[in-house]
DNA sequence: GCCAACACCGACCAAATCAGTCGGGATTCA
DNA sequence: TGAATCCCGACTGATTTGGTCGGTGTTGGC
């Protein structure tokens, strides 16, 4: 499974709205340069962010876009929804079609999918936009965190690997 | 996000030779007929769990293929991974160049994506290929269980359309 | 010893998706 | 008027997805 630079892109905005607090609205060109983040590949994304009501543009000359709630009300989940669509899509029986599975219910494959959406649409409702920007890379972040989270980041890289790696290698014994 | 037939497929084949048992090897003709699945695209997938080691194949005549382990000894996790590569891929830093996120460490994103990792591994990890067949949908399942699986299942559609619907009207309100 | 049934493999292919770019509007403020 | 900004649809090249096709290797049965 795959997170598209669009989720990425779109979050970082997000965050840098948010980051910057009331103060305004803030241009997209602004953040793109900020961000260094093509500027017309964010013009769609934020459409969408926008027309799914998370952000608010004023137009004209020092215009640009400011989120419409607090960050802290601002769940990853509607986000993630606003640019990638549903949070899980399921081959069989797409969430457009109910009915285009033509297997008996209930199928095995509908509830382990069903798990592995919860556990998704959890985690991801469970996160705001303010606990992300929190994390967030300001400058001011005393060593032991960064070494922490550089840790978890290769653990996460390892975990990652493992298998492919393990296939690989069972090839190349043949 | 979304899961590919690969995916799909690939479970669907483990799932009927878990409920199969150990009597001997099932031909993939067999396989591919009785779930429907396109045979020359099932020959990629399964080379492909074969490759990882999850089952074994025996040639010829009345050959084809078996659970290399006990259903309850395989997690979600492995077929996922040897079927869809990592679990989830981020755009930022990817898992195979950890060193191409040139963004601060700890990076928000970063952090963001860690929780999501853990959750989809959570579950997919706790999840054997004994659960998903002991759902699975032979004929015989008392009408209450596939109301509720039903229900879920609608639950979840909703859930789904809730964001993407919210966007379109308002969009149509402008 | 031959044939049928199977696993195995690489090449190929059409359609969809991704990650953008481009060009031109519409609005607002100085 | 003009500059800065949001807004929108069309286009594009690269990659991925979801397969198909043709051929090879292996095994058991007659």
């Amino acid at each position: 499974m795959k997170i598209s630079t669009r989720t990425e892109y779109g979050v970082r905005v997000l965050v840098t709205l948010a980051r910057r607090g009331a103060e305004g609205p803030l241009s997209l060109t602004g953040i793109a340069k900020a961000e260094k983040l093509p500027h017309a590949y964010l013009e769609q994304l934020v459409g969408d962010l926008r027309r799914a009501g998370l952000l608010t543009a004023t137009r004209g000359q020092a215009g640009g876009y400011q989120l419409s709630r607090a960050p802290e009300e601002i769940q990853l989940a509607e986000i993630v929804r606003a640019l990638e669509g549903p949070l899980l899509e399921m081959p069989c029986a797409g969430p457009d079609n109910l009915e285009s599975c033509d297997r008996p219910q209930p199928c095995s494959v509908h509830e382990l999918f069903q798990r592995v959406y919860e556990a998704l649409d959890g985690t991801l409702t469970a996160t705001t936009l303010a606990d992300v920007a929190a994390t967030a890379g300001g400058p001011p972040y005393p060593p032991s965190v960064r070494r922490r989270a550089a840790e978890q980041h290769a653990v996460m890289v390892a975990a990652n690997n493992k298998q492919t790696n393990r296939a690989v290698s069972v090839q190349e014994q043949a």
